[in-house]
DNA sequence: ACCTGAACACCGTTCAAGT
DNA sequence: ACCTGAACACCGTTCAAGT
């Protein structure tokens, strides 16, 4: 809950969490490239020595980063599956919203996340997040052919179809090669609601 | 043509051209973090300060390497697009498998082009290369529409749905998202026309 | 146990100087 | 015009030394 960052107050007893928390927000303020360790560092009140007591080397702070973006990712994605008024389809719609609307709102971290400047690692820890976000959307599309809204047909196909075509609208967008120029903030929604009304009518019977 | 870049025969005419294939040589040999400017300046056989010459800064060069990355990629979809005697639905299928193996075959060029360590810039020429290869998708789209195999919608908006599919398929197996490990080499193109022949299902009649 | 400060081998970028 | 070599301010990482 400790908010300020600024006054020489180190070696308290959770540098690691203030690392984390000073990496994020030079990330988010200049970008993967402009993220040194050495600025997270100074940012956190300590040596330039200091991280390497709680993080490997860079790259294990950046897999941390990115694992905290999985987490994040799959409660969102959970948050919008788990309204239980809400049919498969409207499940599905909230679901790819929630999941696109995320990566645009945190760019950088999304780039962390995706953009391939994290190896995969031998604990793969965040592959499993992303396993159980995708068993969410399976779970969506298992309850849909069960009530016959949706096509007969291996639940775990079709979810892919709607997960890449979120996902490729996610990476599409923070790449900006998508024109969300003409349509603004509020216009991202309706292009991404396009999308998945399309991929839903597409696995409807 | 000339491909040994050992020697020390350096200012030749094209350094330019030099030094883009030096850096996409060190680019797949080490991934986009192993890519100094100084390591590219010394493959092509040059001092460190001799890119300067030719391109702005880092940046510069690695838009250029993204540049050819795009034409390449457009280059491949407009191919599997023109073959005169496929169905629409076998273009599109084609165009897919065809857009998924390139980015597969080439990760680290693919997470530079879509990866976000590329700032879109005031010429953004590659925008309008990634266009024109949406541009052919919509126009197999629309034959579709025309021959009535496909639903009578807005072709952009049917194309947004299988670029966006195929698009996250490829940014998903480049960042290892996918379980590629069942499957092999060969079972990635199954994956991908798993889901082109979703998609295709869903925008057609 | 945890952190510091110096040190090493690298970076990107600039600039006077050479041909 | 094109390239070099020195220089500057940065990196990531290591390590002896401090408390």
């Amino acid at each position: 809950m400790n908010t300020d960052a600024e006054g020489p107050h180190y070696h308290h007893g959770d540098l690691r969490n203030a690392l984390l928390a000073a990496a994020e927000q030079l990330l988010v303020e200049q970008g993967v490239a402009g993220l040194s360790l050495r600025a997270v560092a100074k940012q956190a009140g300590v040596s330039h020595a200091a991280p390497y007591r709680h993080f490997r080397d860079k790259a294990a702070l950046l897999r941390a980063l990115a694992q905290s973006g999985f987490e994040r990712l799959a409660a969102v994605i959970l948050a919008a599956t788990e309204t239980v008024s809400h049919s498969p389809e409207q499940k599905l719609l909230e679901a790819g919203v929630a999941y696109v609307r995320l990566a645009v709102d945190q760019p950088e971290i999304s780039q962390l996340m995706f953009g391939g400047g994290i190896k995969p690692q031998g604990d793969m820890a965040y592959r499993q997040v992303a396993r159980a976000a995708f068993d969410a959307l399976v779970e969506i599309i298992q309850e849909g052919v069960r009530t016959g809204a949706f096509r007969d047909r291996d639940p775990q196909e079709l979810a892919l179809v709607a997960w890449t075509a979120m996902h490729g609208m996610a990476m599409l967008m923070t790449a900006h090669l998508l024109d969300t120029d003409s349509t603004g903030a509020a216009g991202v929604d309706e292009q991404v609601r396009s999308v998945a009304r399309n991929v839903i009518y597409g696995i409807s019977k």
